[in-house]
Formats: C-alpha cells, sequence, structure tokens
DNA sequence: ATTTAGTAGTTCTTTATAGGAACACTATAA
DNA sequence: TTATAGTGTTCCTATAAAGAACTACTAAAT
C-alpha cells in the first residue's frame, strides 16, 4: 500500500509507527486537538497525548497555542531536511573524534545485502580518480546512471560492459561501451586497477559479493574482462 | 566521556548501543572474530554474533572470510555517507508521494527545544528572498555564521541587532550591524516582513519560542526592532 | 448530561541486552 | 594418544526497556 510505505519512510527519519501514522493525520488535516487526532487515526487518546509532545520533541510538529492545544505537522521538507542536516553534523564529529583505524591491507570481504554492495559499488565510484571497468546488465548501470556520470565528470576512463544499448546519451558517448551477451545478475568492477569487486545481484538481502584490493585476484580479474571485451569485438563489433 | 558521546552519535546512525560498542571496537582492532570482540568489549558472545551480524546488514561491517570469519569496520564516513544518502532518497520519495498539507494560514505557533528553534532559525534564513533582521547574542549569532553567510549569498539584507563586535569579517562589512547592550538569551528574527520568530533560548530541551506569519504581530514586532535600533544609534552610534 | 480535552495508570508485545549450554575444531602437554 | 585448554559458533532462555493498546478518572464547555 501507498499509505504503509510512506510510513515506513517515516520511520526511518526516527518516528515510531504510531507517530508517523499520527504525523501523516496531522499533515492531511491541519490543525488537530489531541483528541481529534485520536478520533482520526483510531489510536487511543493517550497514546495520541504523549505522542503528540514525543512529535513536537522531535521537531516533527508545532504547537499551535490556543484556549485549547492544537498541534501542526512542520512541512514533511523542512523535517527531513533538518535530520539529514543533524546527520551531517554528527558525521563530521564522528570523522573528527573516532580513534583512528588500525590501517590494514584489505583482504577478500564478503559485502552481503543488495543495498549494501550497491553503497559499496557507488563508494568505489566515487574513489575512482584513474579508470574504471564495469560489466554489469543494462538495467543496474541505469541504476547508476548518475553515479556514472559524476565519475565521467572528474575525467575517469569509463569501460561498460553490457547487454544492451544504453539509453542515456551522455553515457553511450562518453564511454566505451561494448555489447555482449546477457548478463544476468553478475556485476563485476574495476577502480583504477587497485579495487575490484564481484557477485550475482538479484536486489534481495541474500545477495552477496567479493570485494577486495589483492593485486593478484584484481590481475586475474582485469585478464577475464579484458577477454570478454575481445570477444564481442570479435563477434559483434564494439559499440 | 568522549567514548560514550561517540556511541551515542552512532547510535543516531540507527545502531542499537550494543552495536555501536562492538563497532568502534572493530574500528579500534581492526580484524577481529566474535569470539575476539567478546572478549575486548566484554560483551556475551552470542549477542556479539548477532549484533555482528546484524551490522552486516546494516552495512556498517564487511566480512572477511576465510577459514573463520572475521569481521571489519567500514570506514565511518563511508557508513554515514551511505546513511546520508539513504535518507535524502527517502527524502524525494515522501516529497513526491505525501499526501498534500492542507494549505492554511500559520497562526501562532509554539516551537519547543532549543534544537528545533534553532533548525527553525535556519529554516527561515533559508527561506528568505528579500531582508533579515536578526537580533540575538553574539555568541548565538556566530552558531549561525554559516548560515548567515549563504543568506547574504543570496542577495539578502541583513541587519545585526547584537551585544558584541562580530568576529567574522565578511558578517560585519556586508550586514548592517547594530552593537546594543547585553542580549542575554533572547532571539528575535523576522525574515522578509511575513515571518517572525522570537524566544528565550537558554539551550535546552524546555526552550520554547513564538513563530507567527500574523501580520499585525509582525508589524508591530518590526516596530519593536526598530526602535531598538533608534536608540542604539542615539546612545553609541551605529557599528 | 453529554461532548470535548487532558492525565494517569495497567497490560501486552516487541526489541535489546545478558548469559548459559552445547557443539565442533585445534593446539599442545602429559 | 588422549586429556585439557582455548577458540569459534549457534541456539536457547531470562530480564529489562520501549512501544502500543486500552481503561479509568478529572474537568471544563455546550
Amino acid at each position: 500500500m501507498e499509505e504503509s510505505s510512506i510510513l515506513e519512510k517515516l520511520c526511518l527519519f526516527g518516528m515510531t509507527r504510531q507517530e508517523a501514522n499520527i504525523y501523516l493525520c496531522l499533515y492531511q488535516c491541519g490543525e488537530l486537538t489531541g483528541y481529534e487526532v485520536a478520533k482520526q487515526t483510531g489510536i487511543s487518546r493517550s497514546n495520541v497525548y504523549s505522542a503528540l509532545s514525543s512529535l513536537a520533541d522531535r521537531g516533527a510538529a508545532y504547537l499551535a497555542e490556543g484556549s485549547t492545544s492544537k498541534y501542526i505537522a512542520v512541512p514533511i521538507e523542512e523535517f527531513c531536511n533538518n535530520k539529514i542536516r543533524q546527520l551531517n553534523t554528527e558525521k563530521e564529529f564522528l570523522l573528527k573524534n573516532i580513534p583512528t583505524i588500525k590501517s590494514q591491507e584489505i583482504g577478500y570481504l564478503t559485502i552481503t545485502g543488495y543495498k549494501n554492495i550497491k553503497d559499496k559499488v557507488i563508494n568505489m565510484l566515487r574513489e575512482a580518480r584513474l579508470r574504471v571497468y564495469l560489466s554489469a546488465s543494462a538495467s543496474f548501470i541505469q541504476e547508476l546512471e548518475e553515479e556514472l556520470l559524476e565519475t565521467l565528470a572528474r575525467k575517469n576512463k569509463l569501460v561498460l560492459i553490457t547487454d544492451q544499448v544504453l539509453k542515456n546519451d551522455v553515457l553511450r558517448s562518453e564511454s566505451v561501451c561494448y555489447i555482449g551477451e546477457e548478463k544476468g545478475n553478475s556485476v563485476r568492477l574495476i577502480i583504477d586497477s587497485s579495487y575490484a569487486l564481484t557477485g550475482e545481484l538479484l536486489g534481495k538481502k541474500e545477495d552477496t559479493c567479493l570485494y577486495t584490493g589483492q593485486e593478484n585476484f584484481i590481475r586475474i580479474f582485469k585478464d577475464a574482462l579484458r577477454n570478454e571485451m575481445r570477444l564481442i569485438e570479435l563477434t559483434k563489433g564494439e559499440k
């Protein structure tokens, strides 16, 4: 349902489910008393009152003072921006104050969960300073469109090996693009000949991939990609 | 303590306290097995194992696969950025999909909590398109330095009424700045002659302020500020 | 007297934390 | 070689804290 997915998103910003419900109710109805909110949402009044004051504490609702106190929802953009700004501040603090990491070679790491893998891919792309080889289905590359454009904007060489002609013009013209056979769900990525990632992505929590900075592995991995490109050149021709 | 404040910040990014502890431990020690983490932190082993897999799910730890599985902390910047990027995505979704707000006049709203009030001030400054009048202690203005500079950068007229000469050169030269008597904790703000905020800020959760878009109030409020400025001009002279 | 507004308190459920028990594996000392 | 200690992991129970549901009570406004 539309409704419940909105509620989930709101929860990500730190509300409980009940608070999210009440926030949404305020959002739709405007100024309401606790009593009215309870009527609208079916949530017991006692909880409504405590949730309302908690929403006010979190900066998600304002109090419209009068003879009787009514609450009003803080505009969603304002609320989200506040939260995000806060996290940025906390991030800066953490960067300064966290005890230094014991630097260590990156061996072979397993990353689990589709979202985390995609995050890693994005972070790798952002680290790229020279060249990026990416082999993946066209649909996955489409998902990364923005990031890839930024990678290009930072003057990286970008080589894409995929299974369908890409929709994006800039991507098509500014990257070297090989169109080969069906990629399925496999993703392979090499950054600056220093880091590599490979895995089968189904979009699920159970997805796993291998990430490494080991030279030997990367050398072999690069050869494999290079061969794939040659093969495509020989059979269908470079796109 | 340093330690515990770092833990709290990490919790803001969605970890439980225990997970934060373990994350920090991984951060300091590098690659560790669950067993080792338990030894280091004193957390029971069973909980360590579940917390570790939960950290991996959240994208805060990677698995360094080997004969025995070791975990390694995801660099803090990477982790924070992922979270913030996610929230930005969720924000966009919410902006598009949330049922439209019932537009209503802004009456008199009470905002509670120092942090929320400061957030509102920041949001008001960002909305400004013409002019900003701000009366507050020099220390509070210092806290808002960045935001005020951006307000100026957007070609707004900025009038500051405060109690000490400001440190920031740009702020001093590009805004109209009145130095009067001790401001204490009172803050007054008018944006584009349309919105006003006033309150006493002690930096606590109990702080409250009044925010309004009511014309009558703003007119009176503006007069009050104007008088204050005249008074300063007559006694000490404009700075 | 009934609707509205608000507070207080109880119960139930879920999540977070704490710890024990069991099991498998690997060193190494007797 | 086998007993013993140490390591790595999973599963299961117990307690504590947070969230949610619901009931009861007060008090003003209609």
